[in-house]
DNA sequence: GCCAACGTTGGC
DNA sequence: GCCAACGTTGGC
């Protein structure tokens, strides 16, 4: 069992808006990033929890738990020309980018804002906090998982 | 909107 | 295989 964050600009997907698909579940797709591919892949399970994480918004910050439900998929917005996430170089033959269906666990009262996790000396090593850190799906230890489950939520 | 820190592309 | 140019991410 393993941990992880997930980032998600909450104007294209937020927390609650896979809270409100049918069964709180929907594809966690458009990864176009061959680490954060490989993580998804290979590194995570079913049953693995993950952060959601908004970014790119007016307060940064850990926003809620999902959890991991499926086996990795090929992405099919890789097929689609239409798609902000097209890519002409995966092919059914030989796919390039997959994704994994998420599902809804937990929404946080209170978000938990990216500059309290970099204030909080049991997290200087947490990969979301170091410099030039931008992959979309990050590991997260048990450790440091449980350290903001009892200290923050 | 700026820009640092990457990642990717493609000529050579 | 190098590396310059370009594109993207994402905090600020």
């Amino acid at each position: 069992m393993n941990y992880w964050l997930i980032k998600s600009e909450p104007h294209e997907i937020s927390i609650n808006d896979v809270k409100k698909m049918p069964n709180q579940k929907r594809p966690w797709d458009g990864i176009r990033n061959y680490q954060a591919r490989n993580y998804l892949k290979n590194s995570m399970h079913i049953g693995d929890i993950a952060f959601f994480y908004h970014s790119s918004c007016e307060v940064p910050a850990i926003v809620g738990q999902v959890k991991i439900v499926s086996e990795p998929r090929i992405d099919q917005l890789a097929f689609s020309p239409k798609s902000p996430y097209f890519d002409p170089k995966s092919t059914h033959e030989n796919p390039r980018w997959f994704c994994r269906d998420i599902q809804w666990l937990e929404t946080y009262r209170h978000p938990l804002p990216l500059k309290t996790l970099k204030k909080d000396p049991h997290l200087t090593d947490m990969a979301l906090v170091q410099k030039g850190q931008r992959l979309s799906i990050m590991p997260v230890t048990k450790t440091e998982y449980l350290h903001i489950i009892n200290t923050y939520f």
